[in-house]
RNA sequence: GUCCCCAUCGUCUAGCCAGGUCCAGGACACAGGCCUUUCACGCCUGCGACAGGGGUUCGAAUCCCCUUGGGGACGCCA
């Protein structure tokens, strides 16, 4: 096969993927989460999962538990972990007082205040607003108040090559000595990401490219230790449908909530793909093939949205391509949330194929199939007024003494029923159709009316069109 | 403001690295049609883009430069 196969089943592959449980997982964050997996999988290697928690204030439990659920949801199975950063102080700390004895950091007591202040004053002069290293060459010990800074070289460049945008460079004197331990004894996420890294062993750092300048940072710290670097690959950011940062403002946060809104776990994962990755025109992967064909060369270089009809699209798709028995059981909680409690097994079975075509969720599933468990009618307006009229009664009571004499009840001997109908009542079907649709149904649409009077059967079948029969005579 | 990144249909993208086969291909959406017991599905057709300007070259969507536009970062957030 190709040369990749070489790299195949590659236990040296390690990478991670670390949300931060201070909000719920997106779509952004699933993709980042989705290629890592997918890089992973497909060489064999290991995939961690981290959450990145130093964050006290800003980290909540339930937002951990809604990323472990999502992650889950969407299949994208971890090797290792979860590791939580706020576990892991010792090792943070350790690495801080290497450094501080390398004379790679030191202490600094500047106050927020002060530092708030001078970022200020260097912004509105037009100055990129970076630490002055006021304390850099005091030798100052540790102090109520004080962090730890690390020390960054004041010239030359630091630079990668990156797995998707190729060779990146920093001047040095860009960046300034960043923070590495805060005043509350607390490591930074520059420190934490790179202490964790180095211990896990994370040969690929695979992420958002809103990090590409938070890469020489962390290389420095990696220089610093004298630890050898991962390779980088920084994915383009899905940009809201305004083209700006994915926030709250767009919608649909937590990818839970696409499975509430009845999307399949696959479709969306192959959703995600597309935005970013491509592999010539094909459109559609089954999870091997994803994993399969997956390659960061083939990564895009530029922000994408997300194109939500092609996800509905997708997931129509991926509906129709599912099982019967998967898609039971998938409805079931859906048709729960509409108050069926406890649906006719057999009954769902037989209708669910005749939705298929028709959903494009699984709320709209469960919505089709919503009214072989309802024998209360409720008539839609439309097909009411259309349909359900006074006119139509005779059809309807003639229909009657046919169906009770059609037996089996099924597709086949019905339409024999109709055909014979039809003549005798000298009309064409859809003279028929439509009421009858609005008397079993309630609805103007639905599936094929021979496929839904077999599936009801003859007694609720009977049973309906009286019904109507007495709504119109009512009217 | 400074730095970094990016730039093909409305959206996701193929093509670009190795320039000609591209008056630019696919998908979603949209419009029209066919099928038809409704709604869908399916099938067919249409609409629709190389941001602008300079180079290099016999030839540029593809290479180089500038402009413009967009995004990101600049935090004791991650």
């Amino acid at each position: 096969m190709e040369a990749s196969h070489l790299y195949m089943h590659n236990p040296k592959i390690i990478t991670r993927f670390p949300p931060s449980p201070t909000g719920y997982l997106h779509i952004g964050g699933s993709r980042t989460a989705l290629f890592n997996w997918l890089f992973t999988r497909q060489l064999g290697g290991k995939f961690i999962l981290r959450i990145e928690d130093t964050d006290e204030e800003r980290s909540f439990g339930a937002a951990t538990q809604a990323i472990l659920e999502s992650m889950e949801w969407l299949g994208l199975s971890w090797d290792e972990g979860p590791y939580f950063q706020s576990r892991r102080y010792d090792l943070y700390n350790a690495v801080i007082d290497r450094l501080l004895d390398m004379d790679q950091a030191y202490h600094c007591r500047c106050s927020p205040e002060t530092l708030e202040r001078k970022r200020r004053e260097a912004l509105d002069k037009g100055l990129k607003p970076k630490y002055d290293g006021t304390c850099r060459e005091l030798g100052l010990g540790p102090a109520p108040g004080s962090v730890v800074r690390l020390k960054t070289p004041a010239a030359g460049t630091t630079g990668f090559d990156d797995l998707v945008k190729g060779p990146i460079r920093f001047d040095n004197e860009e960046l300034d000595d960043l923070i590495i331990k805060r005043s509350n004894g607390s490591p930074t996420y520059h420190l934490a990401v790179v202490a964790d890294d180095i211990d896990l062993s994370i040969t690929h750092v695979i992420r958002g490219d809103d990090h590409v300048n938070n890469t020489p940072r962390q290389i420095l710290i990696y220089k610093a230790l004298g630890e050898p670097l991962p390779r980088y690959a920084h994915l383009p950011m899905i940009l809201g449908p305004d083209k700006t940062r994915l926030s709250k403002r767009h919608g649909a946060m937590s990818v839970l909530a696409y499975r509430d809104m009845g999307y399949l776990p696959h479709a969306l994962l192959n959703a995600l793909a597309r935005v970013g990755w491509s592999y010539g025109d094909q459109e559609k992967f089954s999870l091997e093939e994803m994993i399969e064909k997956f390659s960061l060369d083939h990564v895009g270089k530029s922000a994408g949205v997300f194109n939500m009809e092609k996800l509905l699209d997708l997931n129509a798709w991926y509906i129709r391509e599912s099982s019967d028995e998967f898609l039971v059981a998938a409805t079931i909680p859906f048709l729960e949330k509409l108050g069926i409690a406890d649906p006719d097994a057999a009954i769902l079975s037989a209708i669910i194929p005749h939705l298929k075509a028709r959903s494009k969720t699984l709320v709209e599933m469960a919505e089709g199939a919503k009214f072989c468990f309802v024998d209360k009618m409720a008539y839609e307006k439309k097909g009411d007024d259309k349909f359900l009229k006074k006119g139509i009664v005779q059809l309807l009571e003639n229909l009657v003494g046919a169906l009770e004499k059609t037996d089996p009840f099924d597709q086949e001997t019905l339409e024999k029923t109709f055909i014979k109908f039809l003549e005798e009542n000298d009309i064409k079907l859809r003279k028929i159709a439509q009421p009858l649709r609005v008397a079993l149904t309630g609805k103007t649409a639905s599936p094929g009316i021979f496929e839904v009077m077999q599936v009801l059967g003859k007694e609720k079948v009977l049973d309906r069109i009286q019904k109507a029969v007495n709504h119109i005579n009512a009217k």
